[in-house]
DNA sequence: CTGATGACCAAACTATGATATTGGTCACAC
DNA sequence: GTGTGACCAATATCATAGTTTGGTCATCAG
């Protein structure tokens, strides 16, 4: 068996139906991209695809899953850092934005502003990315919390849910290019509310 | 001149194109309320409006912006009150989530999500409160550095910003009961964070 | 003469029917 | 036993005819 540089490589279906199913999604985006032009790189048969995957929106969940993880495992490189949690908070911010502003696939399903991916399938995506980023934000709450560089009164689970949609808020409107004031501005006052909040400090 | 009881009664016609398209438009939205429908109700006919209003727009925009006046006045209040400056954020918050509660006309044009109004218009609309909003916080953060309560390292326009999105977020969250944990919650784990920050205190 | 009116019209929208496309299935071939 | 692609119901798209509407301005009334 000589598995040279055969670019027709026999490796197992399903992993090339889901890099076909990658490369047309990112091309075509979810609602442009058929079955057959999936089936058709991967070179199966139209039907052996749902003996992977139960059906196209399977199979799109399975991609943005593993995007996802390669967004995650940086992340989680900040997560377990030693800086202060609003500074890592900060990081993982403008990793998001880097990442996202790159990543035209999470991107569009996340956001929901592209005509690449709608409906219901766009909502499970987006969900599903919403609780993995939430998880990595608690995360660094509990840490912080046993480092006790975190308030102990604070709960993690709330506190992640609000920094979530605070860390979302600015991701949005630095991808939107929508901003009232520079991203560097935002960020730097944001750590700075986020970290010593409003009221003065006796440090 | 008897000026009593009639329903037609001889106001200036262009108080009376105001309330009859704030009437249509509460009802129909800006997209299925017609000129005609308007000019109707006020008992003028369809060219008189272009007497006092440059367009459709600018007559919906003139609707706006009375409704907004008058959660203004109410947030003005709150903003001029003695507590702590993030018991006034929370409650501006709880204001704008009760008021946009029961405004479907100004929640359509700002959160855009309806059928009722959309294109540029809305786009215009949602900018007005925005930054009327905006400003409100700016005031309260400018009253409360004046007042020492506020660290004054803080940049009154970014933090107004910043705290904007943050406050919009959980308006948002909460009018469209999509929460991961209980609105309360919500409201008093933001007080804490935005009031003390995340970083231990040693007050 | 001045201001109000509503008929008019180009542009936009809507509805409808015909046609094309596509996700999923399964009988058939190997 | 496994992979395939023809098939089909459901959905989407397109073309066309008809309707609606924001804005204009000639006309009329006071």
């Amino acid at each position: 068996m000589n598995e040279g540089s055969d670019s027709r490589q026999p490796s197992a279906p399903d992993r090339r139906l889901a890099a076909a199913a990658e490369s047309q999604f990112r091309r075509f985006g979810y609602k442009r991209t058929t079955i057959d032009d999936i089936t058709a790189e991967a070179g199966t048969g139209k039907g052996s695809l749902y003996l992977h995957f139960e059906s196209k929106q399977a199979i799109y969940m399975a991609v943005v899953e593993a995007s996802l993880e390669r967004f995650v495992e940086a992340a989680s490189r900040l997560v377990d850092g030693s800086e202060p949690v609003p500074t890592r908070l900060r990081s993982l911010v403008e990793l998001t934005i880097e990442h996202y502003g790159h990543d035209e696939l999470l991107c569009a399903s996340l956001f929901g502003r592209s005509g690449l991916v709608d409906g219901e399938v766009a909502r499970m995506a987006a969900d599903f990315q919403r609780t993995r980023i939430r998880d990595l934000i608690r995360e660094l709450i509990v840490i912080g919390q046993r480092e006790r560089s975190v308030r102990a009164h604070v709960n993690a689970d709330a506190a992640a849910a609000v920094l979530f949609e605070i860390g979302w808020a600015v991701v949005r409107t630095a991808l939107e290019g929508d901003s009232q004031i520079p991203l560097e501005q935002a960020l730097t006052t944001l750590n700075e509310i986020v970290g010593l909040g409003l009221l003065p400090r006796h440090d």
